[in-house]
DNA sequence: TGTACATCAGTGAACGCGCGTTCACTGATGTAC
DNA sequence: TGTACATCAGTGAACGCGCGTTCACTGATGTAC
């Protein structure tokens, strides 16, 4: 229809955007190329003038949600100095609470497209890999440990059970409710528990 | 073709083994009933005498996932009697070994299907939240503790790292097979000992 | 600065294809006498 | 026990539909003079 080259890029932005929603929500092969247009606010047959295929898109999507989900670990940090909070307990505390809970379209990439990583295309799964060892590399930083190396794999563990509870959480919370609060509750208490000592 | 009774029980159990691996593998919404029906030896036409829709399929196979992964955690605490180890740090090993890292398709469905149950059926997401509170059960009554709240705790706690270590190791395991391997070591290693003291 | 034209993001219809589901048919199994 | 017939698991083709992708066309943007 005519538009500008910056309004294109933005189109573009808001393609990407619109696909991580849904494809957080409800799995990349689920959802269409038309609904996923529309859903961004266009018909389907433009598409290709910005990504060569789905897959492409995919890759770009997953890109983003690496870049969106750092940029969130690194507010969260921030905001904890301004609050004089330790920032691995607000992590946790963020991380298990009721509001990530809900929020899959919004919250932590990692644990969002952890199930569905493993049939995406080599870039998105690349960029995953990525986004996973800057993570680590980011929460040994802010652990108390004897050697960098401690302070890793505290990192990991911590980050595991994180991510293991948070998904089972969502995978029981329309089932049970009750069980999916208790898997959040207890983990958050004994991750900082831990944090603690 | 005519068939016995016990021949088409048979032919219908083949259907659900060989849905549950494909589903396993590749995720429920990427495998076709064609593929499936073909995969346990049939054509797709006759999938209809045995399930009313893919949906009835969905919910016999995670039903039948379930009752599988009950019996593998039976029949591991029964072999560390056997060899007369700590059935808690068998259990551990086994989780994070390799060969249930690369073995999707007949290792533990909680965490094969952590990721797709949020988007199958109710009947398939009771089933796995049923299976999930069984095992919660359990491992709580393997588990050293002071009180039963204590070593449900306990249970869950480890159960959920035991999941997340797995998850973000498969996730990775092609892209980066060395963060893969780190995972998982540095699990089992943090669990083991935490299941000593 | 104003005019002529090339560019290309977006439209909407169409493509072949595989999906879940339906259906008429087959023929060995299982039952009734 | 032997025969006639109903049952129903399995076949293979077809259904409408939505998928990813392609394409001719539109028309405002952006460029060349």
């Amino acid at each position: 229809m005519g538009v500008s080259k910056q309004q294109a890029i933005e189109n573009k932005r808001a393609i990407i955007a619109a696909a991580e929603k849904l494809f957080r929500e409800r799995g990349v092969a689920a959802v269409g190329l038309a609904e996923l247009t529309k859903a961004a606010g266009f018909t389907q047959g433009g598409f290709y003038n910005h990504f060569k295929s789905k897959d492409a898109l995919v890759a770009a999507v997953m890109e983003k949600a690496m870049e969106d989900g750092a940029a969130l670990l690194v507010e969260g940090i921030q905001a904890s100095k301004a609050e004089a909070r330790d920032p691995v307990e607000r992590h946790i505390e963020w991380y298990l609470s009721h509001d990530h809970l809900a929020n899959i379209e919004a919250g932590c990439p990692l644990t969002a497209f952890a199930g569905d990583v493993r049939r995406l295309g080599k870039e998105a799964r690349q960029s995953y890999a990525h986004g996973l060892t800057w993570n680590f590399d980011q929460m040994a930083n802010l652990i108390a440990g004897d050697s960098p190396q401690e302070k890793r794999k505290k990192a990991i563990a911590l980050f595991s059970q994180m991510v293991g509870s948070l998904v089972l959480s969502r995978a029981v919370v329309d089932a049970d409710p009750a069980l999916a609060d208790e898997i959040l509750k207890d983990a958050r208490q004994q991750l900082l528990q831990a944090s603690h000592a």
